[in-house]
Parts: C-alpha cells; sequence; structure tokens
DNA sequence: CTGAAAGCGCTTACAG
DNA sequence: CTGAAAGCGCTTACAG
C-alpha cells in the first residue's frame, strides 16, 4: 500500500496541473489528444492506479456490495453465492462477504462494518436465529441509513425491501402431489432445518398437500448430527410410511442413507424428494429427486435487483420475485406411470 | 449512501470544532469527560458512522484483504473461504472475494480491482490456466505496488511470497502406500483436475510410490463431465487394477459410482482413496477413505499469516507452510489388517 | 482542554 | 485547451 504514484507526482513529473492529468486518464474531450497521450503513457509507465478510497470519497458510491449469508458450506449458499459473484463482476461491481453463521449477534456486527465500509447496498439471506426469533432491531442501521437492502432465500415478511427467493410452500405441495402421483399413500415432512422460513413455508405446503389428499401427516423435526434412524425404520414398518418430503439436501441423503442401512429399497419401499439440487443430489446412489431452487439464478437476480435498484431503474415500490422452480425427478422416486420394466 | 451525519455536522449541533469531535469519539485522553459523554451521546442519538473511506484516506489502511481463488463450488473452495472469513472477522478484518473462474484473465482483472480498491494484503489459490502456463505476468501489479500475497493450495514455486499448502506429493504417496498395506496389488491414479500444481504433486507421490513398491504405474485422466466407465471397467476386469488414488473428492466419488454400476463392489473389488473431505465423502455409501486436506485450517492460517505480514509481526524472508495431513480411513479401503468378519 | 489548519488523493464546476 | 480552487469526511500535529 505503499509509494504509489498520484495524480500529484504525475502532475509535477509533466508539468501540468492535477486537474489535467485527472481529466486526460479520465478521456475528458476538454483536454488535447497529444497531452491525453503524453499522460496517459506516463501513468502506464509509473503503473499508476486510481486510489479508489478518494474517488469513491467524492464519487459517493464505492461500486461494492456487502453480502451477508449465514454459511457458505451448504450447497445452496455457495452457489447462490457464485451467482453473485458473477453477475457482480459482469455488471462492475464487487462484493463483500460477511457470514453470520445462523447468530444474530454476528449479522448485526457485519451490517454494522458493512455500513461503514459505505457498500452501496446489502444482499442478506437471514440468520437461522433472526428468523427463530423475527428480531430485527440489529437491522435498523439498515434502514436509519436508507442503505438498499435486498433479501433472498430466507426472508421475513415483515421487513419492507426488495425480495427473491422461491414460492416454497407451492413447491413443497407439489412436491408432494409428486410423490403421492407417484404411487405413495403415506407422505412424512422430515427437517433437519427448523426455524427457518423457508421451512415453515415447505412444512405448510406439505401439510396443505396432504390435507387436500385427505390423507395423515406426520412431521419430523431431527438434528442433522443425529439422525433418529430407529423412528425413521419404525415409521416405514409399522407406520407404512412410503414417502418423504426432506427439508433439504443432507436431510433427503440422510433420510436416504438410513433407510437403505436399515435394509429398506429405494424407491420400491421408500420414495424421497429433497430441495436444493446440489452436488450430492446427483451424486448419491440412488440419484436424490429434488425441488430445484435455483440457487445461483437466486444470487443472480438478487444482485440485478440490488444494481437496478441502486441506480434508480426500479419503482419506488419493493419488488418481489418470487421464482418459478421445477422437480428434477431422478432415481429416489418412482416414474409417474409405473413401469413395468425400470 | 445518503444523508448521513457527518463529523463537522455533529459539531455544528454541539458548538464545537471538529477536531474535538472526532477525539471524542476516538475516546483521546485530550478531551474532558463531559465533553466526551455529550458528543457520543449525540452520535449516538444520529446513528452516526465513521466514514470508511475517508477513514482510510488518511491511515492508509482499510483493514480489508482480497481474495482470490478459482472457483467456490468445490468444497474444499467453500470450507477454505469460510477459515479465512472465520479467522478475518475474529481479527477484525474484512475480506473481498474474487473468483478466477480458472482464468487468467479474470484473475487479472480481478488483481487490478482489489489493488486499486486498496486492499492491506492478497490471498490467492490460483487458477488452472495460470498454473498450466506457469503465466505470471497478470500477477505484476501485486509485487510492483508491494502488496502483500499469501498464496494457498495452490501455489507456484517461482512466485516469492508467503505460502500455506500440504505437502501433496507426501500425501499421495503415504496414500498409495496406505492401499498398498490393505491390500492392493495394483494401483492407478485418476485426475479429473489436470494442470494444477496438486495435481502435479500428487501424480508424483503416487508415482514415487509406485516406483518403490515395484509395481506398475497407469495414469488416467478424464473430464469429470465425461467418466471413462469403459475404461475403468477394463482396467479392473484385465488388468487387475484393485486400488485407485483419485486426485480430488469429486473424482473419487465418479470412480466408485462408476465402479458400483458396473457391478464391482467396493472396498472388496476395488478401493479407492480421495483427497479432500469434503460432505460427500462422509454421506457417500459406502464413506470414502480421504486425505484430510484441512481446507478450513489452510484458510486460517493464510488469513493468519496475512495479517501478520501486514502488521510486520513476520521476519523479512517469506514464510512457507506445509501442513501436516492424515488419511481418514472409512468404507472404501479395507481394514489394515484385514478382519474376517467386516 | 479546545480549535485552526493541513493534508490524504481524487473530481469538478468555474475561470481564463 | 489548461489550471486554480473547493471539497468529499476524516485525522493529527501544532498552537493556544
Amino acid at each position: 500500500m505503499d509509494q504509489r504514484v498520484t495524480l500529484k507526482e504525475l502532475a509535477r513529473l509533466l508539468n501540468v496541473s492535477i486537474s489535467t492529468v485527472s481529466k486526460a486518464l479520465n478521456d475528458s474531450p476538454e483536454i488535447s489528444p497529444q497531452t491525453r497521450k503524453r499522460v496517459k503513457e506516463l501513468a502506464a509507465l509509473n503503473h499508476y492506479v486510481p486510489n479508489m478510497l478518494a474517488q469513491n470519497l467524492k464519487t459517493k458510491h464505492t461500486r461494492t456490495i456487502g453480502v451477508i449469508i449465514p454459511a457458505i458450506l451448504p450447497h445452496f449458499f455457495a452457489e447462490a453465492l457464485h451467482g453473485i459473484e458473477t453477475k457482480a463482476s459482469e455488471l462492475g461491481y464487487r462484493i463483500i462477504i460477511c457470514i453470520s453463521n445462523e447468530s444474530i449477534q454476528k449479522e448485526a456486527e457485519s451490517v454494522q462494518t458493512l455500513i461503514k465500509g459505505q457498500v452501496d447496498g446489502l444482499i442478506m439471506s437471514l440468520s437461522q436465529e433472526t428468523q427463530a426469533k423475527t428480531e430485527i432491531g440489529h437491522l435498523q442501521p439498515i434502514f436509519s441509513h436508507k442503505v438498499p437492502l435486498v433479501l433472498f432465500d430466507r426472508v421475513l415478511n415483515q421487513i419492507e425491501c426488495d425480495k427473491v427467493h422461491i414460492n416454497d410452500s407451492l413447491q413443497a405441495e407439489q412436491a408432494t402431489m409428486a410423490l403421492f402421483n407417484s404411487g405413495c399413500k403415506k407422505i412424512a415432512y422430515f427437517s433437519g432445518i427448523s426455524d427457518t422460513s423457508v421451512d415453515d413455508e415447505r412444512k405448510k405446503g406439505y401439510l396443505e398437500a396432504v390435507k387436500n389428499l385427505g390423507g395423515s401427516r406426520k412431521v419430523v423435526k431431527f438434528d442433522p448430527r443425529d439422525f433418529p434412524d430407529e423412528k425413521l425404520k419404525k415409521l416405514i414398518e409399522t407406520r407404512k410410511i412410503d414417502g418423504i418430503l426432506a427439508s433439504d439436501e443432507l436431510s433427503a441423503i440422510l433420510v436416504m442413507k438410513s433407510a437403505l442401512n436399515s435394509g429398506f429399497e429405494i424407491p420400491e419401499d421408500l420414495s424421497v424428494i429433497g430441495f436444493t439440487n446440489g452436488i450430492m443430489s446427483e451424486h448419491f446412489r440412488p440419484s436424490l429427486s429434488t425441488v430445484d431452487q435455483h440457487a445461483e439464478q437466486q444470487g443472480k437476480l438478487a444482485l440485478e435487483t440490488m444494481v437496478d435498484r441502486i441506480e434508480g431503474k426500479l419503482p419506488e415500490e419493493y419488488v418481489e420475485y418470487k421464482l418459478e422452480t421445477s422437480i428434477i425427478h431422478r432415481k429416489s422416486t418412482r416414474g409417474k406411470v409405473p413401469q413395468l420394466t425400470d
């Protein structure tokens, strides 16, 4: 961060004013072609790099966007982040990442640092704690400083801002229907991600479908670090559960592993559908049928919305996108029309 | 980014000078307790947030570190990034992420933006293209601007800077030995990540081990999007390959899937060891034995090294850490001492 | 204990 | 076509 050449230095070397150098470098038509050329050559020669801090201090925007997500390890967030980064670099923006680790405390700190770091806007997916307690006091600085905010995936209704997510309840409902249509008689919902808006919505959709179908409901919450193998086994053997909608990718994989280890066959004895089309869904044996959450697309759309908002291309009122999704049918579910050969 | 209250405004409101406000807010002992209190109260009331841009322009450092990685989707990088972020926030630094997408072009652009964004230092894992061509011209600005650099995982010998990685060749050698000791007679190396330093090193280690063992060598390069099922099948059936060291997690999983689909049993007919202890290794059936790359630890160490360098806590000469790693034995390899019951 | 002043590296009306 | 000057929001010697 040292001895970088500045406009002043360049000006001295060229015997012209700082203004002239600045304008020349910025291709101002005010400056004569020769001067422009001279200035640029010397700048290149000296590896001149403008000091963005100084530029931003004048222009009042930084072209950087803060991103706060609960984690990066789950495939959904890694992929969303990838989408955000791709779009940002395409649009000439930079991103600063903070991880809330599902905690309000850390989320609050991140908001603080990003705001004083003068980001032009904030893209967030809320922490589990924030969602569970629906506590949003720590987001207050965002509003009082009028920093544009777009929420994606894990949103909260009471927050007024731009939003992008999928219609989780509808998708869960459809996934449950798909399970039914493929021949499942008793379908359960397994969740390893309790207390998030997406879990609530998915459960709601599941319950709705079961109600419409006139079936019985069964919701199981569990800790991903300690899967209830016995419970699942009993559910399949005595309660005749033959279809499971899982709250997310990892939960679905855990359900399948457990069932397989107990000697059941998938999809014959048990059909499974998960959420998020991650790498495990594709490679597990059998491969997992899943509701595609379009993580990358959500990320891209969130970033695009942010930029449009910043650049004033959006109407006054907030926009809310609910992405269309679809079910990717793979080997963990039976074909819709049961085939003789399979 | 609008109407934020500034020191000037606060000073006007309090009828004191800007200097006084600044000092009071920074807990300077020069200022009387009462004034300090008054100033702080008003600042809080007005949600005053210092403008980091202006602060940094004075102090010449930003407490932000640029990170350029080839991708975020592979588990290794997501985890390393997690380590970097965790450590950074622990140490009071922020990180700006750029993804090179394995391309020199994008890597060069990222270097440019990060440097003019005045990061205090740069942490990088090189793109495949950079490594394949050993082209480092686009990194020149880093050196000419004397920006501290730490390379992790995918490093290049000819670059002089701090480095953190694992001893890939040694690990590969040991993994090959482990395969041999567990009873494998003919071991092959399968790589889906050609042209990176880590691949080279791992292959080197494999070849070394095979040489020492007096066995025959077999190296297979493949495109992860198009796994050579037939080839693998033939290798197992006619060439009697019974052990495979894979270059990375995905490659290992692809090898296992293909073998399983061809009707072979793992680890009975074929033992497999991969690199990177990702989520798939743990959940695949059978679970994958793997060389733990300690991604998170590499990330943390890289960041720590960076901060130590920035803060002048390191000796003049560059440091190079080669992390100790270990093999996690799971179900894709046989027990070292073959058991009767298994 | 408080304040006036210079300066960080830029941009941009405004003169000439 | 070129330059002097003000200002972005801070910090920090230096006076008083």
